[in-house]
DNA sequence: CTTTGATCTGAATGATGTTCAGATTATGGC
DNA sequence: GCCATAATCTGAACATCATTCAGATCAAAG
């Protein structure tokens, strides 16, 4: 599933090594230039230097290839955000309120960063029976143990943590669409970072 | 800009009578059914029973014909709004509430009935520059409305009222979009719903 | 009735997704 | 090392797509 797992040496000239890889690498590559709706099967083919029916070996249609990029990108999403999080460490309630908040930024970044892989994950391209359950969870999964994190440090309350997830996700979800297509300024972000917290009773 | 607006008869044979409004109308049909990316200009033009090129007479090209069925859609989605809370009569504080409750349920009703046009008006398919003005802004105006009689009212303090815009907009959106995707159930919404109003300090 | 302008057709071009028969290469058994 | 077998990739083909343009058709005005 990774990217740039095998060895991606183009030898000789008939075998590639890892089309399986560069195909998925270029598509992305692609989408993140023009866009989803711009992605051409043929051009992807033509990146690695392969014929357009090579790519059928390894996916039955152009759906299953956008599939794989959204595969990878929630994976890339899910990382970031651990990532981010890892850099604000400590114990204290301060240091909870901050990874709440930098899981927030994060996720605006990314979508910030790559508009149309954004686009490509919850524009309806992906169809989500193939990646609910490893890589969208994984994403969900942090989010949950930063909340249970400022539950532990008292920072919300009980109440407040029920459905948390459903409170905060949608709220960061929305204002980076939003601003993303243009609908909001980007100031307005910490605006929404703020009301989540009054939401959730953060002081 | 209206869609049923000339007399769409479809006289004769050569002339059609209101060609550029079957267009429009055809292609939401179209966008409907299979969604924004699958929209072909040949298949709108023969349910018009009219040559693919005879298009290009109202519409530059593709992606201005979306355009319009986003221009359409921000039309609807206002009218929609508008008449949602034109059913909630009333200037007690309750009848307030409540009006900015059905406010964001008509949003996600909109979105749930028609997710294919929520995509083309959300997904990065029009530009903004096109629908900025006049329909975009005529449902935030409904939602500034609502918002500024919640504080009329006492419901919210003026500190609340400050950017309650960017603190219920982007969740409503945000939990639209990932309950359309697949991404969390249905249920949440009134959730996020309740989360909203406590944002806002609504008790 | 004719001229003018708007509206639509028909045919063409180049790019697209997809299929399939066959060419090329790697791999495992002897 | 050699050969059969399977995996991998090519080439050509087909239908569909957006887009262009010269010309046919129609409506209306002079």
């Amino acid at each position: 599933m990774s990217i740039t797992s095998k060895a991606a040496t183009p030898r000789g000239s008939y075998h590639h090594g890892d089309l399986e890889s560069a195909l998925v690498s270029e598509a992305i590559k692609l989408v993140r230039a023009e866009g989803p709706n711009h992605l051409s099967l043929r051009e992807v083919a033509a990146k690695c230097k392969v014929s357009p029916s090579a790519a059928y070996h390894y996916f039955p249609d152009k759906d299953s290839l956008v599939w794989a990029i959204g595969d990878y990108c929630f994976d890339e999403l899910a990382r970031i955000q651990e990532e981010s999080i890892s850099k604000i460490p400590g114990n204290s309630p301060k240091a909870a309120k901050a990874r709440m908040r930098e899981l927030g930024r994060s996720y605006f970044q990314w979508a910030k960063k790559d508009p149309n892989l954004f686009r490509l994950m919850f524009g309806g391209y992906c169809s989500i029976s193939k990646t609910d359950e490893s890589e969208q969870g994984r994403a969900f999964m942090t989010l949950v143990r930063v909340l249970d994190d400022l539950q532990a440090h008292g920072v919300i309350s009980k109440a407040a943590r029920q459905n948390a997830e459903m409170a905060s996700w949608p709220a960061v979800h929305g204002a980076t669409t939003l601003i993303i297509e243009g609908h909001m300024p980007e100031e307005a972000f910490e605006t929404v970072l703020d009301t989540i917290e009054a939401g959730l009773g953060i002081k």
